[in-house]
RNA sequence: GGCGGCAUAGCCAAGUGGCUAAGGCGGGGGUCUGCAAAACCCCUAUUCCCCGGUUCGAAUCCGGGUGCCGCCUCCA
């Protein structure tokens, strides 16, 4: 069945078809690098990101571009606040960004652009816009003529004409009408500038995207992501700049994420309701955030609050716990299934129907406008149809090779790895997981194995409590004590 | 004033014309276990905000209502 995916231009879910065919090119909208990402940021990383991966492994060659705004009011303003130069704060939240987007498991973008080196290709833009009429000069600045480009608001389903009408548009004596924006802007005193024919300035902001995009992906690409409220004016703005200059739609999918919300409201900076993503990732573990922003449907809203945090970690903790049980049982050393009932017994035939058939509606709900709810919710059924092999079907421990939880094994990574889940890694890590933990922890565990074979289990007890209180949650199970890493508070 | 979205169990959430209304958390009962934990099993929505309509048949389509949210200004 092919993708489908929803357009936000047409209000519909459409068949994916590609400009060039097996690849697909895709830009997001990246970050403004002026303070660190928030949850609500965070979305708009891991939904394409998401869309990547599973495109990837539906066999597409994907070319991912996602800009970083380093030209913007706020970070001049931030400067400002923080007694900085620009250029440091341009620096200090870009490399946060990045450490940030790798902790989120994410991947890095094919291309980086940042809006700064492309300055000459954004006054390229202008050029032609003011050659196809579509651009004026005013006082310094450069608008764009929205009156001039009938196609205006086909994105955002709004009409020139009532954004006239409407009180919250922003006023500038330069403008000819109050919708138009601004392609380039005067530099005042003791802000950053580049040299224009126009004078000194800098681009505007929708600019960027238009111009970058167009470099590395063409004038014709596939995707475009961003948050939902960047639909107006961003990306309105975005759509007539780019056409404007070639003359021909240049995005076939247009693709926003919901927002993230607060006790019913948006997440956002002028509200101040916002969690950092790296706090939230210190206290829960980054893929309890990440599951979570993947356990609703990207385009619904999410209320982001403790309990949601508290039962994603709890589930996902099963899931975690499902893989790191099949690796011990598959590890060499370990005590492994008898030949003859791995061989095709019929536990292990319910076992591998079961495996093609989650995979198959695992699929199923990824091609249909990339539901990771509902993918989600099939590696939740795969992990309980395996504990439940495990623990009901097998039988007593005895060399011989295992092809059916192999299988199951390699299906639950691969299955999380779409969705960004390193389900082989621990769920939870701390900073100071240090080359000691292990055989420390490890070698307590063992005392505590002979206090136990010596019944001095009041005392087997303490050590237990004592290792839970420091998160360190140990549980005994018949093939000996094993441990996890847990959040010391719970 | 214009445009758009949402309303499904105690909580979160998938499902957009027809098989038993996914899944997660929580709760109850059980199996296992020195205990605990984990895991597994069973139970936890005769019904999808309300009222009409279309249809053999609707949570799903149409009309009306109520409530909540968002965009129209920087915002992911």
């Amino acid at each position: 069945m092919p993708i489908q995916i929803y357009n936000t231009l047409t209000g519909k879910k459409e068949p994916l078809e590609t400009v060039e065919p097996g690849r697909v090119k895709m830009y997001s909208c990246g970050p403004t690098v002026y303070d660190y990402f928030h949850v609500g940021n965070a979305r708009a990383f891991v939904v394409p990101d998401v869309i990547k991966r599973y495109l990837r492994d539906r066999g597409y060659q994907v070319l991912h571009v996602q800009n970083v705004t380093d030209i913007d009011d706020k970070i001049i303003q931030r400067a400002q606040s923080l007694g900085v130069s620009v250029d440091e704060v341009v620096d200090r939240y870009t490399r946060a960004y990045l450490e940030d987007l790798l902790r989120l498991g994410c991947e890095m973008p094919t291309v980086l652009p940042r809006a700064r080196d492309h300055v000459g290709p954004m006054i390229d833009l202008i050029r032609v816009l003011f050659d196809n009429g579509l651009a004026y000069a005013a006082g310094g600045d450069v608008y764009f003529s929205v009156e001039r480009f009938p196609r205006y608001g086909q994105l955002s389903r709004q009409e020139v004409s009532q954004l006239e009408a409407g009180a919250r548009v922003e006023a500038s004596a330069h403008k000819r009408h109050p919708a138009d924006f601004v392609l380039w802007k005067a530099a005042k005193p003791g802000e950053p500038w580049w040299e224009s024919p126009w004078g000194r300035g800098r681009p505007g902001w929708h600019l960027e995207c238009s111009a970058m995009s167009m470099a590395y992906l063409g004038e014709r690409f596939d995707i475009h992501t961003g948050g939902a409220d960047l639909i107006f004016p961003h990306h309105e703005n975005e759509i007539a700049q780019s056409e404007g200059a070639v003359g021909h739609p240049v995005v076939t999918y247009w693709v926003h994420n919901g927002y993230i919300n607060v006790d019913g409201e948006k997440m956002s900076k002028s509200l101040g309701n916002f969690w950092l993503f790296r706090d939230v990732a210190d206290r829960w573990g980054a893929p309890v955030v990440r599951a979570l922003l993947l356990s609703k449907h990207y385009r619904t809203p999410i209320d982001f609050t403790e309990e949601a945090l508290e039962a994603q970690a709890r589930g996902l903790e099963r899931l975690y716990r499902t893989v790191g049980d099949l690796a011990r049982r598959l590890h060499p050393d370990a005590p492994q299934l008898s030949s003859e009932a791995a061989a095709a017994g019929p536990a292990e035939q319910a076992l591998e129907r079961v495996l093609q058939e989650k995979e198959a509606a695992f699929h199923e709900a990824m091609e249909d406008d990339f539901n990771t709810a509902m993918a989600l919710a099939r590696l939740f059924e795969l992990a309980r149809e395996v504990n439940r092999y495990l623990t009901e079907a097998e039988p007593a421990p005895q060399p011989g090779p295992q092809p059916t939880l192999h299988r199951a094994y390699r299906l639950l990574i691969r299955l999380g790895g779409i969705l960004g889940l390193r389900l082989d890694e621990p769920l939870h890590s701390r900073a100071d997981d240090g080359e000691l933990l292990v055989p420390l922890v490890d070698l307590i565990l063992e005392v505590r194995q002979q206090v136990r074979s010596e019944r001095r289990f009041d005392l087997a007890d303490q050590i237990r409590d004592r290792l839970k209180a420091l998160g360190i949650q140990v549980e005994d199970t018949r093939e000996g004590a094993r441990w996890i890493l847990s959040d010391a508070s719970r």
